[in-house]
DNA sequence: AAGAGTTTATAAAAATATTTAATAATATGT
DNA sequence: ACATATTATTAAATATTTTTATAAACTCTT
């Protein structure tokens, strides 16, 4: 059943009332994925069909068992309408982050509930085969462990770091020694179509899809953890630009140091404002005198990591906090710029260093009081990430299911 | 005839068989306003619509005088399809270019012919009452001017510098004095609905329409002037931000000077990389004592104009050329973080100082791949604007005939 | 220059599909 | 229980698409 219509789904670009059903019912269940429940007037109205004929599609959907009669609403005077909804589990989605030393794998369902997560998988990336088909390993162990038919699990969605052409499957950072695309290899060795996603803009959508937005749904996401990383959201959707490669907020020149950013410039943003330059600012200081609660904690210096800083921070380490308003400073100076330039409804600050909360968020936003104009500002909030860790494999599942299901053309 | 057409497309927001035919009517001619000109096999296939039902709309359309038969196409064997296109004449756009010291207005037709134009009308830029009235009287003026039924004239668009919603039609540097929105006043003044929009976005999206773009079209266009505008286009609409202010560009702070900038604050773009960094380092320069065609030209130094630099540098004015020099590799590094941020398929610069052409471009590309990812910046072009002067009128008339048409939906 | 081969345009009939309008069903409040 | 309000279902009216046929327009070949 399942199955059937979205083998037709493909096929919806032609001519012919059969066609039209289709791309109705299409429309119908984007409806469905995007506001959860509908009556059959609201649909009517929403798409201009006539109700008798809304309800025969929202009927071979029932049939086809993608969507079901959720029962009658509540409010107002009258007969009570049916309301209709999706079938959760009539069809799933899986994500994969894809971390430098750990996998995490999510499915979700059609009503975007979590079905099955796993997270922290042992795994270390490097360039090379072995990498490669240890990720799909750890992929198809995961669909093995579920009872579920294969052709019901929609799509594998995978997140990588660095410049992913989604559009066309290609990663140029990693894994890219073949000639074919990554996510076809992907795809042949999973037995499920595959696509490919950016981490950072996949973790963006996430965080945008939380229903925070309002508007115009203009956002950005600033995703601070060694280096930095920014999503874009346009009218609803991620912006990408010509060949996915939006978003290298990172190393944007705005500083006139003398410090050599690992993409190989000099006064990158990143070295002034990520987690690695958090970690350079405070072991530059130890090294130099300058005493930290860390320094009875490691007798090597190099140990120090970026949860350290920001734990002795909230210990009121003075080293830390003062390092960590440092880069607020600066990242708030970056931002300032980004706000002058997308006039957004929302900045969300998440990753690793935005746990430090105020001592990150109040430099930050003060700097961009002072750098950006306040005509422009005025209508941005910037506000720190809420969400828990490990959310880009869920970001995938749902970019996936979104994309599936024309949720946001 | 046409009257009532658009008068129907304003309610085409209902369910109905009528409203179904005007909004298949509505999508026929935004075909034809991005097209040109469409067979009927070509509508039909396009709209997932028979063949009759695509002849009877056209021929109403005919009928309306709002379409015309264009004759037949010349290729392949077999008898040539007719082909269908606007009536160039059956409506028409008015834009207005608001500038400092002088206004210019244009008028297109559906096709997107000009048919009138009147550039350099002398008038001040002041705010205050006088001043928004004389802009009205030069409109009306130049309505009179036609024998044109006001009914066709479809609509005025205005261009305003600084701050506009063009959504909600208030302005927020200029005439920002009434309570109502500043289009209304222009409108009941007028007595043709009326548009606002910010003067860079317009004159964008003129330089964007001219068929140099794409694939995704994503695009940048930057406005180097006095100061530093930008304009943004993505997946070919004009991008505005939540309140239609994005494109401060020349407000990113990236430099750690001294230099108080119009806006208030330092360290502004517009401080190092604008028409007014570049008037401001040469005469600074020739006050120090440097020597240049320019001291014997003019005695008083604060007479230099933008023009005298750029005129002085083609005629091999060392000083010049280095102070255009020095500009453009200020703007490259600003324009190399918006390659980073974006990664568009095309970045437009415009402006009285893009007059300068290599003396500016060259420096400017140089301290692109400097600045930028080289990933990233391989897929943007780098123009300089070939458009004539006093395209932003026609950019008001453009943007207001796609809107009304709905070609950018 | 006539005719074969193609393709478009138009028209009309037959088959479907959609909308409209009428009716039945369901729920609430008095 | 009944008036009122709204939704669901059905049947009739209308509209659209498809099919079929024919005419028209054009090219190419002989």
């Amino acid at each position: 059943m399942t199955s059937n219509f979205f083998k037709d789904i493909h096929e919806a670009n032609k001519n012919g009332v059969a066609y039209k059903n289709i791309r109705l019912k299409k429309k119908i269940l984007a409806y469905f994925a995007t506001n959860e429940t509908a009556t059959i007037a609201e649909l009517s109205k929403e798409f201009n069909i006539s109700i008798p004929k809304i309800n025969e599609c929202v009927s071979e959907l029932i049939e086809d068992e993608l969507v079901k009669d959720y029962g009658k609403t509540t409010s107002a005077v009258g007969r009570k309408p049916n309301i209709y909804g999706l079938v959760a589990n009539s069809a799933y989605f899986i994500g994969v982050q894809v971390g430098i030393d750990n996998l995490s794998i999510s499915m979700i369902n059609m009503k975007k509930d979590i079905v099955s997560k796993k997270d922290n998988i042992p795994y270390l990336l490097e360039n090379n085969e072995q990498s490669l088909l240890d990720i799909c390993k750890e992929i198809n162990e995961f669909i093995a462990k579920h009872n579920i038919v294969k052709e019901k699990i929609l799509g594998v969605g995978i997140n990588l770091t660095g410049r992913i052409n989604y559009r066309t499957g290609y990663s140029y950072s990693y894994f890219n020694f073949y000639e074919d695309p990554l996510s076809k290899l992907f795809e042949e060795n999973i037995g499920i179509p595959t696509f490919l996603e950016n981490d950072t803009k996949a973790l963006s959508y996430a965080e945008f899809s939380s229903g925070i937005l309002t508007d115009e749904k203009d956002a950005l996401f600033i995703n601070v953890d060694n280096g930095i990383g920014l999503g874009i959201m346009i009218d609803g959707k991620l912006y990408y630009g010509k060949s996915g490669f939006s978003g290298e907020f990172g190393h944007i020149s705005i500083f006139d140091n003398d410090i050599i950013c690992k993409c190989g410039k000099k006064g990158c943003l990143e070295t002034e404002a990520s987690g690695y330059a958090l970690i350079r600012r405070v072991t530059d200081q130890i090294n130099d005198g300058a005493t930290s609660s860390l320094t009875k904690k490691f007798k090597k210096i190099e140990e120090i990591k970026l949860n350290d800083i920001i734990s002795a921070a909230k210990k009121d380490d003075n080293l830390c906090i003062e390092a960590i308003n440092y880069i607020g400073d600066k990242l708030g100076r970056g931002i300032a710029s980004l706000i002058n330039i997308f006039n957004p409804e929302l900045i969300i600050i998440g990753g690793v260093v935005a746990k430090s909360e105020e001592y990150l968020s109040l430099p930050l936003k003060n700097a961009v009081n002072k750098y950006s104009l306040s005509t422009v500002n005025r209508d941005t909030k910037i506000i720190l990430s809420s969400k828990n860790d490990n959310l880009a494999s869920f970001g995938a599942c749902l970019l996936l299911r979104d994309r599936l299901l024309n949720v946001t053309d």
